[in-house]
DNA sequence: GTGAAAGCGCTAACAG
DNA sequence: CTGTTAGCGCTTTCAC
């Protein structure tokens, strides 16, 4: 592989002179410039990024650490995290975590020995020790998503709270009194957040909530169908799925059960996953800002990095109601 | 941040042997190496991987370039490699080329700058010219799931051929006779390949051909929609899409016009998507292993980066045909 | 078994 | 405007 000093040999200069031409410097003539420029080209040189890193003490690059890049969710998150950097000439060491608190771990060393220039996370749990050591290696840091209480860490999510508000006092406006929700996990900020919205609601609206008509599960599919049973017993007159896959569920047993939706129960799910639009009932749902939620933490921990003693940001993106048939117009 | 040196000193040793004892290399006596690493411990020592780069020539980084990050089958091949690379103690360097020729010769440029030690990319295109950037940088590479002629670089894909045989296989032991299909660009080589899978058992079952009921499309939920009134207008038996999401948008036509699905028309889709299963009608589809196929391809990667002179492989995945409800049993 | 020193490819003083 | 040189943090010869 080609180096600097080939091209200084090949152009009668000192490497300096190479390194001015490169970086374009001042302190170099015009047409000296050009000659080094046009011979790099023509050699196909590339400088090496290893070495300038090694100097410059910075690698131009950063990590993302995610819970599941097959989740689309995270997969929209990367994209737009992706799309930042790339226009920032920065590059992207992706970390799949795999939902599990050793590999997170791991790749908080694994990062900071690569000496990557900032990280985003997307933490799986809420608890703040858990991420201690990322705290001390000095990077700086994003975290996404999944609120930690007591970090002093610029963090960007989705406003959960207000995005159920909106869909459940839509529910509301419809006509529905017993609206059952099922949650996701207890230890779920997102789930908990959501669970709040939909309890502000009811109250402000003068209704009772009734704690036999609200679950928790592991927001699967399959919960989807078997809460939907257990709901509907219950006569519900439409439910709160925590996203589109347990709707789904909910769909799934409804067919198979001739509860015909929306005329005999409203359904709404989270999240506005690609098929809720496609499905035989199109599905009112919650769309998030996935996309610019990771183009944003990219350009906040970017802009941490030029500017090392900024004050920490705490941004909440506001999403958007997305009335489709579930619920009836 | 602390350095080898800082290390050396605490210790009253040479950072050779600092060196030696993180490298566990030889040439070092139990004693000193126990100390020095206890050393390294307390102090938080983690070693810069850059400066290690510069001297080893090798990163220890694979560049993966894939068209969408979002879309959930380049997604999960993505965790499969990027799960492959974490037990090789590799960093996975993504650069999503957003299915953009330009961005994919950017990312190459990068990654030869980045000296990531090889790269394993999913073409947008089939054009070996597309890609002379790519060989001529010299770093390993594996193209993954688009074939490109006349290259000598290892490949692996999922037989798509076999996958779409089977599946027409499977329709035509049920008694589908006139099987419409929804294709997708001319210029993708799995849509071709799915084409010729098609046409060759339709022969081989004596049945002809009928170019009335073939349409090349986009490939969306839209195309769906619209091609399924095309074929049904056509009385076809059976709808063959080029994939799932194409699958769905048949089964949004039909169940807005009481087509009943599997009694009125029989449906397969590919992919196996993950909502492919929970549908109302869940989809009889063809699974493809897509985790499989980026672990693969790390592995072949690897194996090319330890041992430069072995011989290029060509791997076909073979898929497997899940059958649901939308062909019938 | 250990230390001194060269050098990986580059940047940035400093000198001319 | 250009060249010489030190050195980024590490590994690896080569002496001792």
């Amino acid at each position: 592989m080609i180096g600097i000093k080939d091209i200084a040999k090949e152009c009668n200069v000192a490497v300096s002179t190479v390194s001015r031409a490169l970086n374009n410097s001042t302190g170099i003539s015009q047409k000296t410039k050009e000659y080094i420029l046009r011979v790099c080209e023509e050699k196909g040189y590339q400088p090496n990024s290893v070495a300038r890193s090694l100097i410059l003490n910075e690698t131009n690059m950063i990590g993302l650490v995610v819970p599941d890049i097959t989740n689309q969710y995270y997969a929209f998150i990367s994209k737009g995290v992706s799309a930042y950097l790339e226009k920032r000439g920065y590059g992207l060491l992706l970390c799949n975590s795999d939902r599990n608190k050793a590999n997170e771990l791991m790749y908080s060393t694994f990062l900071t020995s690569k000496r990557v220039d900032g990280a985003i996370v997307i933490p799986i749990s809420s608890d703040k020790d858990d991420y201690k050591s990322f705290i001390k290696t000095n990077t700086p840091l994003v975290f996404v998503d999944n609120y930690i209480a007591d970090l002093d860490v610029s963090f960007i999510t989705n406003d959960n709270y207000s995005g159920t508000r909106k869909i459940i006092q839509h529910m509301i406006r419809l006509g529905y009194k017993r609206i059952g929700v099922i949650l996701g996990d207890k230890n779920s900020s997102a789930s908990n957040d959501r669970f709040r919205g939909y309890t502000d609601v009811l109250k402000n609206s003068g209704i009772d909530r009734d704690d036999s008509i609200v679950f928790n599960s592991m927001a699967t599919f399959a919960d989807g169908v078997k809460y939907a049973k257990f709901l509907i017993e219950k006569s519900v007159d439409a439910i709160f799925a925590i996203n589109d896959t347990v709707a789904m569920g909910v769909l799934k047993y409804c067919h198979e059960n001739s509860v015909e939706i929306p005329r005999d129960l409203g359904l709404a799910g989270y999240d506005d996953i690609e098929q809720a639009g496609m499905l035989h009932i199109p599905l009112t749902t919650v769309h998030q800002r996935k996309f610019a939620l990771g183009e944003k933490a990219a350009e906040v921990l970017i802009n941490e990095i030029k500017n090392p003693y900024t004050v920490k940001q705490k941004i909440i993106l506001q999403p958007k109601l997305i009335v489709r048939k579930s619920c009836g117009e």
